[in-house]
DNA sequence: GTTTAACCCTGCACGC
DNA sequence: TGCGTGCAGGGTTAAA
């Protein structure tokens, strides 16, 4: 799950979560549901903090997700591969790879469910939101305000790596993963191995475009539901912008723009999808 | 500084 | 049918 993907929860989290009462908070006694909580809290601290609380706000930052809470307690989640919330009644079916259940007073509960168990879930405060190690490295968020062309610009001058791995790395930007890097660089049309001190100013404003266009496009699309993924909105309702990707995935398949076959090539086992004639 | 590989994990596709 | 194997990919970490 990827930054467009986080953002419709996101949106969704604040319609529908916002001003709720906290009346119950249940992990469950699993080795995985201890894994999702790790190193931060004890299922007791994690409830101390949770328990009568209110949800003020969401943020985000990256892939992460921040609840806020009313007495500057926060939540902070991550989803990992397969992660997500849930919404539900709380006489709804459990999915077995339900590890956190968030309640509300007016009823229904938030859940954390998690197959692989790569996501997080797990509280602090404002005030040590700084000191959280997760967080610490963050880069700019594309969609914020202060990701402009010659911020950008100035950061890919700054480094000396392939386009690909960059993109990717959440110290550089925050919220690109194997997907939508793939997407933007077809967008961009350049190719996965360029490197990022080499760009032309034109192939850099380019990018730079992908990068904002491709991350609108997808949040519009309500984000990417794949086939093996997990990944549904808030109360099940999946993504559209599979149908819109034009490489990821698609490999021998014609490129959407110039027909020829899309190629993948596989580097420590993360794919890069790509038109050799539109990428370059 | 950059790149590679291994690790965490489970569901699924595949071949025998 | 059933078993073993490989793969997917978020991030982190260690090693090259």
């Amino acid at each position: 799950m990827e930054l467009p993907e986080v953002e419709v929860v996101r949106r969704e989290l604040e319609k529908d979560v916002v001003g709720r009462r906290i009346s119950s908070v249940d992990v469950r006694r699993s080795a995985n549901a201890r894994r999702i909580i790790r190193r931060h809290d004890a299922p007791k601290e994690l409830r101390d903090r949770l328990l009568d609380r209110k949800i003020t706000g969401v943020d985000r930052i990256g892939k992460y997700l921040l609840l806020r809470l009313d007495d500057g307690g926060v939540i902070v989640a991550h989803f990992g591969m397969s992660g997500r919330f849930l919404l539900a009644q709380k006489k709804q079916h459990l999915d077995p790879h339900t590890h956190v259940t968030i309640g509300f007073k007016e009823g229904r509960e938030l859940r954390f469910i998690d197959p692989r168990s790569f996501g997080e879930l797990f509280s602090t405060t404002v005030d040590e939101l700084g000191k959280v190690r997760e967080l610490q490295h963050l880069a700019l968020d594309p969609l914020e305000q202060a990701f402009t062309w010659q911020q950008f610009s100035q950061l890919l001058a700054e480094r000396k790596a392939q386009l690909k791995p960059l993109l990717m790395d959440q110290e550089f930007i925050s919220g690109l993963g194997n997907i939508y890097s793939d997407e933007v660089l077809f967008a961009a049309g350049l190719a996965h191995d360029r490197r990022s001190d080499e760009l032309s100013s034109q192939e850099v404003r380019r990018l730079y475009r992908a990068v904002v266009e491709v991350l609108l496009d997808a949040i519009r699309a309500r984000g990417t539901t794949l086939d093996d993924e997990a990944y549904v909105g808030l109360t099940g309702k999946p993504g559209e912008f599979q149908e819109e990707l034009r490489v990821y995935g698609r490999a021998g398949e014609p490129c959407r723009r110039c027909r020829t076959p899309i190629e993948v090539v596989k580097r420590s086992r993360r794919s890069a999808y790509f038109c050799p004639q539109c990428q370059s």
